[in-house]
DNA sequence: AAAATACTATAGGTAAAATTGATTGTTATA
DNA sequence: TATAACAATCAATTTTACCTATAGTATTTT
């Protein structure tokens, strides 16, 4: 069966007419006529008795002819259902974020995102970069915003910004009066960290490790906010990314953020999603908004 | 769009596999490959996303797939109904017969016919003659059993039987001691005839006309049973055709029947259908089965 | 590292089917 | 008797689904 032949089988029910059914269908007349016949021929069963001054339904045919109009109907709206998803920026669109990045950048672009796109509904979720890979994986997500290169060969990579670390030390330290860090200084600083499950941590580590120094394993906080707060009561300093400078721990506890002086101390901060997601507009939309809407503390790319 | 496309799309997502959803679909892998790809740059959507160690169906895909499902449910049921209908002993048979017919006729095979056929609904209507051709022409009903040919060349006719005329006449009649009645004698009788609308009298009309003779234009009787109680009465005789006589009037109202010598004092009982009607079984199995329950009073064809 | 494996995608050729324009055959109308 | 209207038939053409073979890619095994 043909769902081109149903069509017909339609046409010709509605207008009673070869030629006219014909025309409605775009097609020549014995076209027409012949898919018909062999219709019925398919079916088993005469749906149409005419002679050449008048087609007129049969039993059968009022019958397969009704079942046929609700079948087509349904094809139809698959049609109809495939239009309302051909706009990408339409639904969900599940976006992954680690922890140090998701409460900086997202006010920057939430906004932006849905006045522009106000039918998309970003659906974020916090994890660290494996648990992000790994929902990736599981097409629990479409896309994660992440700060290390990933392996993975089925995933792709669009580079966002690089975001710069900077050093935070309380008010009464003796970096107070300078005005840029050079990494080699902080050897003789207690540097505080976020437990390994944060790259951020290993990727200060590595940094500092690059200078001949590295970080003592002390007390690990789990959250940017306890670490600010362990910095603010003069238990060291700490590394922390550009975007989290605008952050709310970082006024009112008496802190004070000094740039590094050496270019290489930052982090890469990149879009991931499968190579075969197909949503190509909506990623290519939410970086540009992304970018769009940084502070100049980071290096758009 | 192509049903067969459709069914492509339903095993793929079942099985979330190329090359098995081919098999079950008993194509190639490329054959399916290329087919999905198809529908889905038609739909202007991607369904699956897929890589050479996955398949998963997008958003958009779910919903296209679940209509599908329905669409394709909707499209086996056409398949169903027509093979429902693919017995043509089934259903409704529309048979309209005249009213010098119908309560003679239907005794005999109406018991037969259901026996044989238990799913054949006969709904049978009587009308005379025009009528009956009006309402195969309005396909109000499926065939017509008359006594005149037809004259209509898209009606097609099939013969019955020959239905002998026999004279009827009151028990204290001159013709008590006859056993066969030549048309000749008739002429000094006073015969009787059924209103004109009957193609019966217009029969008897013509017979007698050829024997030269005529009928006054007396009363007309609308219906055998008045014809025949005007006989008992003494009014005069009639002629009735031969199925008339195992009917209930003849019996304990003193009429006698007897035979005609012509042969020619007959007329020809025929199934009338459009060219084009489709159940050509039913016509078949309804005009044997009528023909196996005649009674020997007639001449079957 | 290299080879084997397990996938989907692509390419070229083929067979089947739909389509067309012209024609036939039939019935009804002028 | 000619004309018109209509569906069916025919022969030729175009379209398309299909196959086999192969490419391309990532993973697993040797």
């Amino acid at each position: 069966m043909n769902l081109r032949d149903l069509r017909y089988l339609v046409s010709l029910a509605d207008k009673q007419h070869f030629g006219q059914a014909a025309k409605a269908c775009h097609v020549s007349q014995p076209t027409l006529s012949a898919q018909i016949r062999k219709l019925e021929l398919e079916l088993g069963i005469v749906i149409f008795e005419r002679n050449n001054k008048s087609v007129v339904i049969t039993h059968a045919g009022s019958a397969v002819i009704a079942k046929t109009r609700s079948a087509l109907e349904q094809i139809d709206q698959i049609i109809t259902i495939a239009g309302d998803y051909q706009d990408q920026m339409v639904g969900d669109f599940r976006l992954g974020m680690i922890p140090t990045i998701a409460p900086y950048l997202i006010p920057d672009f939430l906004n932006p995102l849905s006045r522009e796109f106000p039918k998309l509904d970003l659906i974020v979720s916090e994890s660290i970069t494996a648990e992000l890979i790994n929902q990736l994986d599981k097409h629990a997500i479409d896309a994660a915003i992440i700060a290390t290169s990933v392996a993975e060969t089925h995933l792709k990579t669009i580079a966002l910004f690089d975001e710069p670390f900077w050093l935070v030390h309380p008010s009464d330290h003796r970096f107070y009066h300078e005005d840029v860090i050079p990494l080699g200084e902080l050897k003789k600083e207690n540097l505080l960290l976020l437990s390994d499950a944060h790259c951020l941590s290993e990727q200060v580590r590595k940094l500092l490790s690059q200078q001949g120094s590295s970080v003592e394993h002390g007390f690990r906080a789990t959250s940017m906010e306890t670490l600010l707060q362990l910095v603010s009561n003069g238990r060291g300093c700490t590394l922390i990314p550009a975007l989290a400078l605008s952050g709310p721990y970082m006024t009112g506890m008496g802190l004070i953020a000094k740039p590094i002086k050496e270019e290489q101390a930052m982090r890469r901060v990149s879009l991931v999603t499968r190579k075969s997601y197909a949503n190509s507009k909506s990623l290519a939309n939410i970086s540009r908004l992304i970018k769009e809407n940084l502070p100049n503390t980071v290096r758009i790319i």
